[in-house]
DNA sequence: TATTGTTATACTCTATAACTATA
DNA sequence: TATAGTTATAGAGTATAACAATA
């Protein structure tokens, strides 16, 4: 750490500057909300070769594991807005990755469906995102990476 | 866990809809985006009795623990553009509770100080701050605190 | 030449209100 | 009445290019 601070202290940032930032270095929100950043960074770049998104790439993996399912099921899952859901169905099904067939129970919903496109893309996803939770659990050690989930899986209570 | 699964799997996220998501339940960096935007949320909402978004919180942050510093070297320390940082400071200024002064060393930057008033406004906040933390720490106990950030650092490196 | 602050701009993500067609 | 999908819209947050003043 080379980051000179009067009182010693344990985790800390690393700002390039120099300067001291006691209160947010030992902020737990603000080191949560920094990893998650430099997370989902590393990740928009993996994801990068299919030309996805991660909320798409979410989308589409949902939709594989549960095919059929309507527009206001896959947004509740992802905690996505059903009115901001509809642009991104519009956009995978503009690019034949999905496609919204009319379901037979109900004349108001779409069933959700992946092509045959976009069972192939979803599936070089997976490839990449895998490599990604390696390099993930790599930087975190074999049991760290379990250790971090049980905690993240606290604060979501 | 009120969710059902057909292959038992340990941490997984508990979607409101009972629709699979076996990819996303696995994935760690979709845990940590979760978990940091739950918690973001809790911060937002803690410092609403301030009226102050917690980035602007956090510029106030550093202003008071580094008086004097320039814009860019704030930006810089926060991770945010020098160019979006402009409007924040104006809006800061325009409350009232930083300041602008030119100087002298360097007739290009201003010098930021905090008032008597944004010196009071960050004092309140920073006690809001710290409940919204011992809020976290009760959920993660007492040595998972501990552990959580240790983990997060890994993930900076 | 390089840096500080600035403006303009654009793109993504997110949130709300209101409409339609069905239920 | 309520729900599924949709449109319009507005607000954050973030990113790049270009400029004037100063170093």
């Amino acid at each position: 750490m080379a980051f000179q601070n009067r009182d010693d202290d344990g985790g800390n940032e690393t700002p390039p500057t120099g300067l001291t930032t006691d209160t947010l270095g030992k902020s737990l929100g603000y080191a949560l909300r920094r990893a998650q950043l430099r997370t989902f960074d590393d990740f928009v770049r993996t994801l990068e070769p299919v030309n996805l998104r991660p909320a798409y790439y979410s989308l589409l993996a949902v939709i594989e594991e549960n095919p059929g399912l309507n527009q206001s099921e896959a947004s509740a899952t992802l905690g996505i807005q059903r009115t901001n859901l509809v642009a991104m169905v519009d956009y995978l099904e503009g690019r034949g990755l999905i496609e919204r067939r009319s379901a037979e129970s109900d004349r108001r919903s779409y069933a959700l469906h992946l092509t045959d496109s976009g069972k192939a893309v979803v599936g070089r996803a997976r490839e990449l995102h895998g490599a990604h939770e390696a390099r993930l659990a790599q930087k975190l050690g074999p049991q760290g990476r379990e250790q971090l989930l049980r905690l993240l899986q606290k604060l979501m209570d």
